[in-house]
DNA sequence: CGGCATACCTGCAAGC
DNA sequence: TGCTTGCAGGTATGCC
């Protein structure tokens, strides 16, 4: 389930089936995902070489010849299967399927019908929706503390409600930024704009959050990275792994930081689940 | 505009 | 067992 060491672990695994191959045909079994697809979606498609696969923030994206880009977001539970052989078995919230030259099928499944896909001109895309208005990749250099404290900065609202708007930092979801504070020790309901001092300077906080939110990401895409090599699943499902963390959906259990006797505990903000010790989190 | 609730959709686990 | 309820890692929209 994508946040963006899944989508990173998905575009890796999707990257070598996909690369130089011509997409011979686009099937769609329904109209739309979470919005209809663009008009003439397939045929637009159809006929093209994929040229590389790239990620920003959440979306994948899948640059053609002819400057045309194929933008993907997996939602909550969108998934890819590569498969070859025939017949093609088809599973249940199968919606997309790509014929690639090499005869292996790409299928997109999605029960939930969150994710999306558009077609976009490659040279337009940082100007088009919703690239214009993302934030700073958290794996990138454009990360520091001042740069948070810039973003923070008069900020009413929590450090989690903020990490997780994607005009702040694109990439992060709800289970890294509890992994992140808790890495960093800061606690979630903490104001954001308490995290830049009066001269708009990074607070000592403030300034082990790049580090932390890279860690976490960083062991997460790791970690996604060998049970692709163990191989995708019987089905060639990519984009769900486990992965363990220290805080997330571990309400009740003792904190895992050495020395520290608090418990994990779990809090609602902004409508969504937080897991955080209120012991060593200030 | 900032901050928050709500809607979108299906599956699954927990509780009665 | 079977039903209902709440919850799930996503973004977009609308309301105050």
């Amino acid at each position: 389930m994508p946040e963006l060491p899944e989508v990173e672990t998905v575009r890796r695994g999707l990257e070598p089936a996909l690369a130089s191959q011509r997409l011979d045909k686009i099937e769609l079994m329904r109209p739309d995902l979470r919005r209809p697809f663009p008009p003439d979606f397939a045929q637009r498609l159809e006929g093209r070489t994929v040229e590389r696969l790239s990620r920003r923030a959440k979306y994948l994206i899948a640059h053609l010849d002819g400057d045309l880009c194929l933008v993907m977001h997996l939602g909550m539970s969108g998934s890819f299967r590569i498969e070859s052989g025939v017949p093609a078995n088809e599973k249940p919230h199968d919606h997309v399927r790509f014929l690639l030259g090499s005869g292996i099928r790409v299928t997109y499944n999605d029960p939930r019908r969150f994710g999306s896909m558009d077609l976009v001109a490659c040279s337009r895309l940082e100007q088009s929706p919703p690239f214009k208005t993302l934030g700073v990749e958290p794996l990138g250099t454009e990360l520091t503390a001042a740069h948070l404290a810039a973003k923070l900065r008069g900020k009413a609202t929590s450090i989690k409600a903020a990490l997780l708007d994607q005009r702040v930092i694109a990439g992060l979801g709800n289970i890294y930024v509890c992994e992140a504070l808790w890495d960093a020790r800061i606690s979630p309901r903490r104001l954001a704009g308490t995290l830049a001092d009066a001269r708009v300077r990074p607070t000592a906080a403030c300034r082990r959050l790049p580090e932390a939110i890279r860690k976490v990401l960083l062991a997460a895409i790791a970690s996604g990275g060998s049970s692709l090599r163990n191989h995708f699943q019987t089905d060639g499902s990519l984009g769900m792994f486990q992965h363990s963390f220290n805080v997330y959906d571990r309400e009740g259990e003792a904190c895992r930081r050495p020395g520290c006797r608090g418990t994990i505990t779990r809090i609602v903000q902004t409508g969504r689940s937080t897991f955080y010790c209120p012991v060593c989190q200030r």
